[in-house]
DNA sequence: ATGAAAGCGCTAACAA
DNA sequence: TTGTTAGCGCTTTCAT
């Protein structure tokens, strides 16, 4: 299947007799052409359908005016919330975006940005694999000076700008919150290890405990890859464990909702016997039974705030110092862990 | 923040000795060029850290490899899965998609068009917007002979080929399933009533009531905006009823849930008093509670058959004539609507 | 087996 | 106010 044919410039300015520039000037609105001359112009590119061509531009002027954006799964609702809120700001700001998925794959991750480079993105917005432990890829595009930056899934080892909620002061919360429904025992549910958000998480975690004068224990600690069966199997062996926990934080709802299940199939009241909490707040925890508590991480504005640093950077807006946002979370507490009326 | 120099062919051949022409040639890996050659072109832009420019190649073959997306809003599951088995598809094949979203808004999907053309993407994959009841800018693609493919919410005025399910079918397995639990008296909770899957979701319904031999009547249709505010006003008018209803059966499953909410606050026992079923089978259904009956809606091959389909007529593969895909639905009986043990 | 040259559709410096 | 010209980085026909 062909396309049609697309009306150009230079059909434009045959058809009226004058130059190609005097067409690009006038569809530009440029001030220095005889408003006459400008007015027929437009009035013939409308009239013969003229749709301007972006990519003969972007070659022109070296800009493409699109943004490249990598983010782990297309699927999960926090980076499409991510990605809803890039799209619309870069459309806002007359930017497009093209996305890839690396399906939390080191070697897909590392393509795409290959790819994305050759399209001659502007600039790239990456949220890192579970498998990326190497950085290589990106100190490239560091070092060949492609600005782009990172958010959610990110590593401190680059100096780029960044974009993550406080980690570390959500999970604190949740913790506490727990603790101050009068669990005793909390287990924390962390992804893979050298993840960013495991350790950052952990870290609240293990601030909650100690200021609540519990000792942290390696045992409390339990690991999962984040695959549903993983998280099951993982859930069980607590179950079975010899001190059995009394609440748990896991680190991402959908780990939360998986361990929900399975402590609900094995009769477990929720939360009297064993409270629980999530961090993202997905709309699945606020209906599910019982709801689930929770850290709100605002997908949608992390995904505008990168977006709209990118292009500042991008048009010299603000000075090329990688910043750092931070943003709040807050705590919201559901049925899953409210053991006490009043709380 | 101006992006670092990128190596160009040119400078390759320079520092070679040969034309930009053999540069190109090897690069490509064209047979009719000295082994040796080659192998010191391809050394050579390695060690020069060479990216090759998909612009200027797009400009100079008419052809930009790259795909564009609109959907009504980027947050939904099923639309997500969508663009995932899109984007998936489409890399394997060596295109890029460029994404935007309509936000169900007409006016910015008739933006969304024109950008995406301006862009020129090879060919568009489009799902329509709530709005949309005009279809002169579809009709404008096609006339300018752009090729794309309508996916989930389409339109029969426009002869392109079309990606959906057995809306009608899999809407007549829900009714049926719920007419067959003992409910005599269904009701159909329906979005705006132009949208392509509310009428045909209708017509199912209708089948089921007819094959059950219940008399049809508009007073048992529930029409909402599918805002989650009208959901709740039209399901309290539905409670408030002379006739109340035993049976709903919700056109898309986030709708059914809000709906289940209201019932479970209203303190209605599902299935027992009235029974439920969605359509779409979102991930949250399988976890709410009761679990929600519904009709699964695979969204991640529908975007893989969307985009493999709209890559084969760009690529001659098959032939231009307009196809329509219908994929199959299943019912997903889940706890919302069992009344029957056995069921 | 390799090179020269034209050109994809546009922009912008320079000329007039 | 408008035109001429060169060129963005690449491909491809036509020579050699």
């Amino acid at each position: 299947m062909k396309k049609g044919h697309q009306v150009t410039m230079k059909e434009i300015a045959k058809k009226l007799g004058v130059s190609v520039s005097t067409v690009s000037r006038a569809l530009k609105d440029s001030p220095e052409l005889h408003p006459e001359t400008k007015k027929r112009i437009v009035e013939m590119a409308k009239s013969m359908n003229y749709q301007y061509n972006l990519l003969a531009q972007s070659l022109r002027i070296s800009k493409s005016k699109v943004l490249g954006v990598i983010v782990p799964e297309l699927t999960s609702h926090f980076f499409s919330s991510n990605i809803s809120g890039i799209q619309d700001t870069a459309y806002k700001r007359g930017y497009n975006i093209m996305i890839c998925q690396s399906n939390e794959s080191f070697e897909q991750e590392k393509a795409n940005v290959r790819t994305l480079v050759s399209s001659q993105v502007d600039g790239l917005l990456i949220s890192l694999s579970r498998e990326t432990k190497n950085y290589e890829h990106l100190m490239e595009l560091y070092n060949r000076e492609i600005p782009f930056i990172m958010f959610d899934r990110v590593t401190e080892d680059i100096p780029v700008s960044k974009v993550t909620v406080d980690d570390a002061h959500g999970a604190y919360l949740a913790v506490k919150h727990l603790l101050e429904q009068g669990c005793k025992k909390v287990a924390y549910f962390s992804g893979p290890e050298d993840l960013y958000i495991s350790k950052k998480r952990k870290e609240g975690y293990l601030k909650a405990l100690s200021e609540f004068g519990i000792p942290a224990s390696e045992s409390k600690v339990y690991m999962t890859d984040l695959t549903s069966e993983k998280n099951r199997e993982v859930t069980l062996a607590m179950l079975a464990s010899e001190d059995r926990p009394d609440g748990i934080f896991a680190m991402i709802d959908p780990l939360a909702i998986d361990i929900m299940m399975v402590l609900k199939e094995q009769g477990l009241k929720i939360p009297e016997e064993i409270a629980l909490a999530g961090f993202t707040n997905n709309p699945t925890s606020a209906v599910i039974e019982p709801s689930l508590t929770t850290v709100s991480q605002p997908g949608y504005e992390m995904g505008q705030i990168a977006a709209n640093h990118l292009l500042d950077q991008l048009d010299d807006l603000v000075p090329d110092e990688p910043q750092s946002f931070v943003l709040l979370t807050t705590l919201v507490p559901r049925n899953s862990s409210k053991k006490k009326p009043n709380a």
